[in-house]
RNA sequence: GCGGGCGUGAUGGAAUGGUAGACAUAUCAGACUUAAAAUCUGAAGGCCUAAUGGCCGUGUGGGUUCGAGUCCCACCGCCCGCACCA
């Protein structure tokens, strides 16, 4: 008898799909298309359990696509320009390109055991020339369409390294490397105008069915719509109104003051004859721009003495105040306060002494606020107190609409809708990155680089010795002539954020080596990627950029209008978790263990670990298991199955080294049940045959229900069961090799390999992978009898056995003759008697 | 702070509003073995009971329903995102 031995199988059958080239996609119209796609990975260097469960699953929905008879699309990229190159460049020397292209290699080395059904062919590299390249080219179209523009923009400045730092890189307000406090600069950056698509991509969103609803609302509260009004408040010594936009106009009553960002013109403008407001100001620049560190920041202001008059009650004069809680980007970067209706405004109005005066109160309930702002629901009714529009008790959303309608009708506002979606920042200060294909001329200014001149190529000869930009000191890259006049020129030194590289690969993928962005016919035969699959991480950023970009795709000509959303189907998957293992040093600070350092709860020297509960695998925290040492020790039909069982996939899963090895000795079962089954006498009659074949049946319709609706460990699950069946079943040899061998049929999109073997094993014809899916027999899925629990009163007291088409009646009947039924009645009647055919009885007494 | 999600045995988890705990791990018992490992068979939510059986039980509190892990409301805890990380 033979052993299961992983590594022999593996390696033979990736050759022989290789041979077979079954995993090439080509264009034919004989066959519905799939096309599949994993979130391609970043080349930091190694493979790890969150690529394996990611890929693993693409590859499930691939095989099984195959196995239904689709044309089926699965490649595989990297997503390989960023900031980890540079660091790695800048900390142990070296050239990010040979950094990134090494991990590329490494981790192509370490995927490629996996079996993954990938089409290699098609892969590519974002930092190759011939893809940025053609990024370069729909930048340039879509400059053309108006569809990018350049506008100042805040940054993150470390003063000592003299560089831009990304959010980050930007600790407790402090710059990482030198720990200098960061500043708020200005620079004048390249934007792509994706708020112009705010109400499509909101719309669109309600189209996206086979999208996890949380996404879709994700998205939705990030665009952000909302019906507010503009409304000039006139100063009362004279000067320009100032603007403020507000979606709570019905609080109007209640306002009592008006606060404006510290980036407002007018700031800026006072801050010239005011010391205090400007040393305000530049504290304000101090804070680090993310929105957290904003949200989180004690809330504070400074009176600018000037006063504007309430626009409908003329006898309030309200102070004006910088803010550093007011948002130049949103809005009109001023709004006015109201205390007693936003918990905000009332700790500011505490803290500064301002007033707090009631709108409305709750109906019959009319407590001024003291400490905790009143904000019910929009839908929630209210009593509006002295409402110039006249209304009293209605709804807020009801008082909100009056009072835009009062507003406008009086010439006092304008109703405006806004989104809180901003325009993409493309521009980025570093090197490892996308050119941004312009040139600043010193005669014609910002001209587009020519496209016969594209690709801009990235300068090999950099050095990062030095802090900053190496392309800001390039002399011989920077400085060419301009594709207009010929004349001297700069070449523009910012390159593109990574999201725009990964804003459009999918699309890339349907014509890898075209010699334009996208071939039109080729992306519309496989457009759009049927099933999207990658991290909930990703959920706005990423996925919102990329419906940005199909649309300006769409726009400048290289996609199909039926690819303006790209993906159909999107699939969020959790992540892979293991405990973390630490002891103390000397000092009492955690040193973090390995898991293969760690046995029986000890590391070698014999202390004792700390064991913290389960959190995402990172390297920081040594909790990792890496793939390669996993599919060495067991193969990777283990590392393959373990990932998808125990845990739904869109939750996290726990890597443990008893359920890797639970998965491996499983596999090794079915391995010596496929053995067994082969060497004994074909003829020998057998017991129970339709009891093993209706499990079979059963099993084919869970395992194709759980791989078609994501429910892999579900799958898994019911195929355990299974094997439990089949490894006690007296059938018929003929009965036992059909189960193994549709055993092995519904294992294949999770343990290809094991399951080709198997199949060679039984003499099945060809490859498994290109076998057709088994169907369910819809007469063998129907039981003899079934077990029916009776309720009374709700609770659990009896069952019987019925057979699955007794009618209603007849069960009721049953159901009432039981002794536990009878004894509860005590010769009464039943108030009520519910039956659920197939399913429950409960009787209500 | 804002937005989103999750919470079920010792553990990972299963359960179209219809028998809560499938399947697996860890545990315990038995078989095989000189022994151990491996393998195979079986037990097992908690409490009470000799047993039959009963009561309790899906983060907490309330609600809807003949019936709630599932739906609704409030709260608690944990996780993810917040626009220059990928």
């Amino acid at each position: 008898m033979s052993r299961y031995s992983a590594a022999e199988i593996e390696a033979k059958w990736q050759e022989a799909w290789d041979k077979a080239g079954i995993f090439r996609a080509t264009h034919t119209d004989d066959k519905p298309k799939y096309y599949v796609l994993e979130m391609f990975p970043y080349p930091s260097g190694r493979i790890h359990m969150g690529h394996v469960r990611n890929y693993t699953m693409g590859d499930v929905i691939a095989r099984y696509k195959l196995a239904t008879g689709h044309n089926v699309l699965h490649p595989m990229g990297w997503d390989a320009f960023g900031m980890p190159a540079e660091n790695a460049a800048m900390a142990i020397g070296g050239h990010p390109k040979d950094w990134t292209y090494q991990n590329i290699d490494d981790m192509r080395a370490q995927m490629k055991p996996l079996g993954l059904s990938i089409d290699w062919s098609r892969e590519f590299a974002t930092c190759d020339p011939e893809y940025y390249g053609q990024q370069q080219a729909l930048f340039l179209d879509m400059l053309e369409k108006g569809l990018v523009y350049r506008k100042n923009a805040v940054v993150n400045w470390d003063p000592v390294d003299m560089t831009v730092l990304a959010n980050e890189q930007v600790i407790d307000g402090k710059g990482w490397r030198s720990g200098a406090e960061v500043e708020r600069r200005e620079l004048t950056q390249w934007f792509f105008k994706i708020s112009d698509f705010s109400e499509e991509l909101l719309e669109a969103l309600d189209g996206l069915d086979n999208w996890p609803a949380k996404v879709r609302l994700m998205q939705e509260n990030w665009i952000g719509k909302s019906r507010g009004i503009e409304i000039p408040f006139h100063r009362t010594n004279g000067g320009d109104p100032v603007l403020c936009y507000s979606t709570r106009p019905d609080t109007m009553r209640g306002a009592s003051f008006i606060a404006i960002s510290p980036e407002h013109p007018l700031s800026r403008e006072l801050a010239g004859g005011n010391a205090e407001l400007a040393a305000f100001i530049a504290e304000t620049r101090k804070m680090d721009t993310t929105e957290a560190a904003m949200e989180k920041a004690e809330k504070k202001g400074i009176d600018t003495g000037i006063t504007v008059r309430h626009p409908v009650y003329p006898d309030i004069e309200l102070p004006v105040w910088v803010g550093n809680f007011v948002l130049m980007d949103y809005g009109t970067g001023a709004v006015f306060g109201c205390p007693a209706h936003d918990q905000r405004d009332l700790d500011f109005a505490r803290k500064y002494g301002l007033d707090v005066r009631n709108a409305f109160y709750m109906p019959g309930d009319e407590t001024e606020v003291e400490n905790d702002a009143l904000v019910p629901a929009k839908s929630e009714k209210v009593v509006y107190i002295d409402h110039f529009a006249g209304i009293s008790e209605v709804t807020s959303q009801e008082g909100i609409d009056a009072t835009i309608d009062y507003f406008e009708a009086n010439d006092l506002g304008v109703g405006q809708v806004k989104y809180r979606l901003r325009d993409w920042g493309l521009s980025r200060q570093r090197y490892w990155g996308c050119p941004i294909p312009v040139v600043h001329c010193y005669t014609c200014g910002v001209v587009p680089e020519a496209k016969e001149n594209l690709p801009v190529r990235l300068p090999d000869d950099v050095t990062f010795d030095v802090p900053g930009n190496p392309l800001d000191r390039h002399p011989t890259w920077r400085d060419c002539t301009c594709p207009k006049c010929g004349k001297p020129a700069k070449r523009e030194t910012d390159t593109m954020d990574t999201f725009v590289d990964s804003s459009w690969y999918f699309a890339r993928f349907t014509a890898p080596r075209a010699e334009t962005p996208t071939d039109m016919a080729e992306a519309d035969y496989w457009m759009n990627v049927d099933q999207y699959i990658g991290g909930i991480e990703h959920a706005i950023l990423h996925l919102l950029y990329s419906r940005f970009f199909a649309r300006a795709m769409h726009l400048t000509g290289h996609l199909p209008a039926k690819a303006i959303e790209p993906f159909d189907a999107l699939f969020t998957q959790g992540m892979v978790t293991h405990e973390i293992y630490q002891t103390r040093d000397g000092n009492g600070r955690p040193v973090y263990h390995l898991p293969e350092d760690v046995s029986d709860g000890k590391i070698a020297d014999g202390t004792k670990v700390e064991i913290i509960s389960s959190a995402k695998m990172s390297k920081s925290k040594k909790n990792v298991v890496d793939p390669v040492n996993i599919i060495s020790a067991y193969g990777a039909d283990t590392a393959r199955w373990f990932v998808l069982s125990d845990s739904p996939p869109e939750r996290d899963v726990e890597w443990t080294a008893s359920g890797a090895e639970a998965a491996y000795k499983h596999l090794s079962r079915v391995w010596n049940l496929c053995d067994r089954i082969g060497v004994m006498d074909a003829d020998i009659p057998g017991d129970g045959d339709d009891d093993l074949l209706r499990e079979m049946h059963k099993a084919i319709r869970d395992v194709t229900l759980g791989v078609e609706s994501f429910g892999f460990n579900a799958a898994i699950a019911k195929l355990y069961a299974f094997t439990n069946v089949l490894s006690k079943s007296q059938a018929s040899m003929a009965a036992q090799k059909q189960a193994i061998m549709t055993l092995a049929q519904l294992m294949s999109p999770m343990t290809p390999h094991l399951s080709e073997d198997i199949w060679a094993h039984q003499g099945g014809e060809g490859l498994i992978a290109n076998a057709p899916w088994p169907k369910a027999d819809e007469a063998m899925l129907v039981d003899q009898s079934i077990t029916l629990p009776i309720q009374i009163n709700g609770k659990r007291r009896a069952e019987i056995s019925v057979p699955p088409d007794m009618d209603k009646a007849q069960v009721e009947k049953t159901a009432l003759a039981t002794d536990a039924v009878q004894k509860a009645l005590d010769g009464a009647q039943p108030k009520k008697v519910i039956v659920v055919p197939g399913r429950i009885v409960n009787v209500v007494i």
